[in-house]
DNA sequence: TTGAAAGCGCTAACAC
DNA sequence: GTGTTAGCGCTTTCAA
């Protein structure tokens, strides 16, 4: 039957085609009620559905952005960013054309050059993981970047706070108790978020009036491998100089933390804390225990970096990233220093013995049975 | 400066419009060659880049295809098939229009008018994970489906073969010396996938001789905690009917095996073998040890439901879904049975000393430390 | 309160 | 070989 026209609907309605445009963009009141029922009614009738692409032309607003990545389509993150921007383009109305690059720096090129063909009225350009990248020339000025900032700024951007994120995951062992806690780092020179959890830590450490003990502060390979080779060199240290806690870079190498300790027998969280980074979904629930975890909010980065593209976010400065909050997931593995080492210790922390681990408000119900032992 | 026009590059060439389309669209060879170079230069000089939107209205063809999708972006595997889809969409310049409706039906029934309204010239319709699914009235013939079928026939589909991948798994642990074999199942009634899977497990029992035993078949909740509890069960059957091998519906489910195993006191694959389903990233190959498993093909499945939405690849049979290869990725999680079990069915005996691994020809390289014990 | 008509930027039939 | 021109389907100014 082809596509209805507007003029289709003006000429079953008896109006013009002035007319239907006017009444089914609800534009001006100015046409009677009694047309304006008649023209949806014929629009109904006709199954009528305005061209997007003739609109577009005509008003020179797609209302569409685009979404530009380099491999976010392949990390298990990259769908909660998706998801956030997808939805606040639906809640304004609005398409989203999505491009993954792969990293291609020519494939990021013809992207660029397609996206401004399709005229999209904004773009956001993401990243995979938390970085600075040098902004592709032909990235329209307005575009707001995802999960990365702008090397040389002039560009909005969304980043989650890592640095507060390192710092409340700190806290968390320190609020249970623990005094030597180590930083089980990354050995990849490039992530910032490397660098600023391991400020964050220092922040937290400083704030409890515990001076950081560089021997606590080890990397290793981005994998449970490397976070377990790294946990037994710290298992290594003389009892005295051993962590009770340990925070992660993030949830893979949390996985290594407990693979070294049950290799040595130490139960978790009863002979060590552990606390790692990312939420990763199918994964940090799942643990045994399930493990305690800074989320990384990926679905409000998207959302925000949405609203700003779409300009129903106001937000001023072209040259400050906003950060995002990292929000504490509290599972069990987090509990108090093994007794002996809070009394070693001369007793410094002021933890309660109360309760088995910290307070965990939102704790899942939990059957004390997951994947390890 | 705003957009440069075709008109823009005619006067700056010196040409008509005419020409200027002519050369840029490589039709015809009938312009000549000087003025090909000539236009090609002013094109450049003026900065023009051709407005999809103006050339979607008068060719009535935009390039653009929509994929629509069920809550895909929020599991670890949509990527992939994003990615799939995505790169061949590319391959062939088109650009991808992605929706995710969380499965609200309302939200798909907009998504279905937006798309139409964009004149998309092709649609996929997207599921998390092989079901079928009641095809949404609105969904323009001709669309595809990815992950799922149509309930009631209709329209081209792509699924993984999960009958022919369940064999696999269960030929995996045949080869290695296998004949009590169980089938660590979802709970869930609904995946269409698990019926599958049984079916292949069934069949590659047969095929190998062996009559399958119904007290094999467990089922759990489909999480490690899920997969641990029916492995328990499988573990308390009297030695000689306990499985040396388990084929986990996922690999969510086989880490629940590792830990019952690993409660036992039993190493895998020393004492049990096991195969996942899913590869799931960041979570199989980090699994000690490495996890043998069935991947899913969401990369290919996503390419082909491009290839095919755009007529690029000749599908004839509107009916049949499309069974996708799901590859078996070896690891090390399957070695032969032990010893004893292999000798005699009926010998309670200490585990063989040395605990050889089985030949994994593709095996990763291995420091020998895992997440796990 | 309504309608006529001029484009938005491009392609392509047709004329030269 | 190259140019003129008529739309694609819509919004919106201006006139009635």
């Amino acid at each position: 039957m082809g596509r209805a026209r507007i003029s289709d609907v003006a000429a079953a309605a008896g109006v013009s085609v002035t007319t239907v445009s006017l009444v089914l963009n609800d534009a001006e009141s100015r046409i009677s009620e009694q047309t304006r029922i008649r023209v949806r009614a014929a629009a109904e009738a006709v199954g009528y559905a305005p061209s997007a692409v003739a609109r577009g032309l005509r008003t020179q607003r797609t209302r569409i952005v685009g979404l530009l990545s380099d491999q976010i389509a392949t990390t298990p993150f990259a769908g909660r960013m998706l998801a956030g921007a997808q939805d606040a383009a639906r809640e304004h109305d609005h398409l989203l054309l999505f491009i993954d690059t792969g990293g291609d720096a020519d494939i990021e090129a013809d992207a660029l050059r397609a996206l401004a063909a399709q005229q999209v009225d904004g773009m956001i350009y993401a990243c995979m993981w938390h970085r600075a990248v040098d902004v592709p020339a032909g990235l329209p000025r307005g575009s707001v970047l995802l999960d990365c900032y702008p090397e040389g700024g002039g560009f909005r951007s969304v980043v989650p706070d890592d640095r507060v994120g390192g710092a409340a995951a700190v806290r968390e062992l320190l609020a249970a108790g623990h005094r030597r806690i180590a930083y089980l780092d990354t050995d990849d020179p490039e992530p910032i978020a490397s660098r600023l959890r391991h400020e964050g830590y220092l922040e937290a450490l400083a704030e409890a009036g515990i001076e950081a003990d560089p021997a606590l502060h080890v990397t290793g390979e981005t994998s449970a491998q490397g976070g377990r080779a790294a946990t037994e060199r710290l298992l290594d240290l003389p009892e005295d100089q051993r962590p009770t806690g340990i925070f992660c870079f993030n949830d893979r190498m949390a996985i290594g933390v407990y693979a070294a300790a049950h290799h040595r027998g130490l139960e978790i969280p009863r002979d060590l804390s552990v606390v790692g980074y990312d939420d990763q979904q199918l994964v940090a629930a799942e643990m045994d225990p399930p493990l305690t975890t800074i989320a990384l909010p990926h679905y409000e980065m998207g959302r925000w970096a949405m609203e700003v593209a779409l300009g129903v976010r106001a937000e001023g400065d072209e040259d400050a990233s906003h950060r995002m909050d990292c929000p504490v997931i509290r599972r069990d593995s987090v509990g108090p220093p093994p007794a002996h080492v809070a009394k070693q210790n001369r007793r410094r922390a002021s933890h309660t013995t109360e309760g088995p681990r910290s307070a965990a408000p939102d704790q899942v119900p939990d059957v004390g049975v997951r994947h390890q032992e």
